[in-house]
DNA sequence: CCTCTATCACCAAAATCTTCATCCCGCATC
DNA sequence: GATGCGGGATGAAGATTTTGGTGATAGAGG
């Protein structure tokens, strides 16, 4: 999964690569406009599956770069220290598919680059957990081959720690990001759903409960 | 990894400076807003992680300075002898990512850092004594590649030994910034857990006794 | 109105923490 | 060199906290 980095900041740029490697994407850094533009027709970036795209770059800024990445047929997010409602509106008016002003939350990026690549098909379709397969386009879970039925709530909270797997989520974690940055309830709810997974799952081993803190989905012994 | 000590006050600016670097990092101190704003243009002041900025400032304030950290994707955060709502509100709202009211604590400047750099990517995610590593991020502890189990209260003084090795604690420093500033109970308990991370990390001799005071993890000889 | 889901309350079970008694070491004194 | 003392280390038991499982209830959606 190859994602285009077009920012001139090299330090910015290097932050953004180290950490969507960090992911698990391929990051192909790019340093300017007219770089970019050339580069486009290669097959190496041709086939990218998302461009970020800093709007302020030499050569040929990144509204300018638009066309050619749409050409590309490589869907966009731009991001950009204005953060005044013109430049908003003019890069989501031009076809960009989301917006990141400076200086932002990596954890933010990430999850703003896995809607867009859902959104336009490109997403990772699958995740693989030892016997357990989540098909994202599907929306469905096997296990061993065999169809396994998971409410709403535990099919986020499966695809959450699957994605972010070996990563520790303290319960007020899985609350703000699956049920939302508001809500207002009990911690304990959490356990609620982790238990079902484990039992549906028989991931007793798998999802290992950090005692004072929280979950983890593990990993290693594969 | 690099910090901006943007602040007119000499001695505040040193005191600052010198504590950053006990801790790991390398700090760049700046003296006002204009020096500032010339030299973020450099890049050895761009690819800062972070910047401290006094919101007062001879040159250009404190907020007005934010416009130019920002366009270089540097997280803020501010420092005041207003503790005025206003001032906060104003700052937060331009962006910045935590505030501190003058005096601070050196060691809270220490956790709020750790905390902004950890929200926006560019943390450690790990930190290493010796063979052992601790994972932040996986919330997990392995020494020569096999994983340790720790319960959390050993985990915890872990970190804060070896975030901040080579530096003295006492026994009740660990129980105020650990177990929390109302706690009250036998500093003797620390002398427990520290038995266990020793026993269980074999560190013995890395974390050293402070006769009559506390205790040290020590990481001279690497 | 019925069905399915999410949430919460409760208790048992497990884990974790604190305290205390004891042992050990280094040091000063006799 | 023996003895007493201040501090620190260690092991274990009891106290406390946290977690897991289950069923009742509320609420959404059809």
């Amino acid at each position: 999964m190859k994602i285009l980095v077009i920012e001139d900041d090299v330090s910015i740029s290097e932050l953004i690569c180290m950490n969507l490697e960090a992911a698990g994407y391929e990051a192909f850094p790019l340093f300017d406009g007219l770089e970019a533009e050339r580069s486009l027709g290669d097959a190496v970036c041709h086939d990218a599956a998302l461009a970020l795209v800093d709007v302020m770059l030499p050569g040929k800024d990144g509204f300018a770069l638009m066309e050619d990445l749409r050409r590309a047929g490589i869907p966009v997010i731009y991001l950009t220290a204005k953060d005044d409602v013109v430049s908003k509106v003019h890069g989501l008016k031009a076809g960009a598919e989301d917006y990141m002003v400076k200086p932002f939350e990596i954890l933010e990026l990430l999850v703003r680059i896995e809607k867009v690549l859902e959104r336009t098909g490109r997403g990772r379709e699958k995740i693989q957990v030892r016997d357990v397969v989540i098909d994202l386009k599907e929306h469905s879970v096997t296990k061993a081959g065999a169809r396994v039925c998971l409410k709403p709530l535990e099919y986020e909270l499966l695809v959450m720690l699957a994605a972010n797997r070996n990563m520790a989520f303290s319960r007020e974690e899985l609350l703000r990001r699956i049920w939302g940055v508001d809500y207002m309830g009990e911690t304990r709810t959490v356990d609620v759903h982790i238990g079902q997974l484990r039992k549906k799952l028989d991931f007793h081993e798998v999802i290992r409960t950090i005692s004072k803190t929280g979950y983890r989905l593990e990993d290693w012994g594969e």
